[in-house]
DNA sequence: CTCATTTTTTAACATTTGTAAAATGTTGTC
DNA sequence: GACAACATTTTACAAATGTTAAAAAATGAG
């Protein structure tokens, strides 16, 4: 078991003491494409780490529903509000493949923040991956056209692009999918 | 000294015992209206924490400079890409006003986070605020049209429309300055 | 107070992106 | 392979925002 956590991007830096204490909470779950694994509106008591498959997270609006987030494999999947705050969130994720995951219960995370070190250190790292990864985004949409965002994110994420419909890639890179289709037309 | 650090935001949660350690390695700074004290071009060796003043965070294109963070009094001030990565970043971050800091080096803070575990973790919850807030940014330029999103500025960063540029406000918003004056325009 | 500098607003026009709806293409199931 | 369901593209038009430049207002230094 450790040494299938050790394979999992997210574990690979951690110690073997670390990884013993995640492998006593873990257990493996598969889910079916379309699978809504995390519900905006409610408190969801886990979290999970994708072994296969991918996943989006999006939020609904009145008339639309964005995608602000794509999972591969290797990537841990948060409610953030669930997870950060205890309050439901804003976020639903979603398999785009039938998946395996891995999850454990946020409680016993949380008491493995409050003992260990490591693990303490590792959700930090976490947190502030995703944070720049986030603020650059934020400020690529001032700096870029949408049309250079898309191409980056096609050079940047060949996998994503392959297996993950343009609507929802649309809506990652800020513009509609009708502005996707021009963009992508301009290029044949 | 550590009466002192209890008083300021971002230290409020933490024992005695953590504030002691941060007590030992923090210095106070003071520096005038328009200094840049974190560069882009330069690995930062300090985060400092805004003991009054109030900052924003930047970052330079060909033609623009958009905003966007801003830091009040008891807000912590990293150069992300600096502090995560060890690599000059995208990031400036300029006083809009006279100010007093407490600094500290980073090189003092990592070896705080790999021995103190409440420090590890309050290093965790800082990077999983701006995160949220962060990731709320990115959805709500995708769900509220522009005048939204700067009456929603108003009512919540009040002191900021008072003591902040509309330029750099504009550009937190997302927007040009024309269009936020428009926006400003329409509510008389 | 006055001048120079900077910020904010206004105007005219261009461009991008959005909206709605129809047409085309793709996928999966029986 | 035929159908239904869903995804993508295309078209025509509308709305929002950007660009550039100039005018007005506010700020700050001497």
């Amino acid at each position: 078991m450790i040494e299938q956590l050790r394979n999992i991007a997210v574990f690979t830096a951690l110690s073997d003491g670390s990884l013993y204490e995640f492998a006593k909470h873990i257990e493996y779950v598969k889910h079916q494409k379309g699978t809504i694994i995390i519900r905006a509106d409610k408190i969801e008591p886990h979290f999970y780490v994708l072994e296969r498959g991918i996943a989006r997270a999006y939020s609904d609006g009145e008339n639309q529903q964005i995608t602000f987030w794509f999972g591969q494999s290797g990537n841990v999947l948060f409610s953030f509000n669930s997870y950060i705050n205890n309050q439901p969130g804003y976020e639903n994720i979603e398999l785009l493949e039938d998946s395996i995951l891995m999850r454990m219960r946020l409680s016993n995370l949380f008491l493995l923040y409050d003992k260990h070190l490591e693990i303490a250190n590792w959700g930090r790292k976490i947190a502030e991956q995703e944070l720049i990864a986030t603020e650059r985004r934020l400020i690529d949409r001032a700096f870029k056209g949408a049309a250079e965002r898309y191409q980056e994110f096609v050079a940047q994420s060949p996998e994503l692009i392959k297996r993950v419909a343009l609507k929802h890639i649309a809506s990652y890179l800020g513009v509609t999918q009708v502005t996707l289709s021009r963009i992508r037309a301009a290029y044949k």
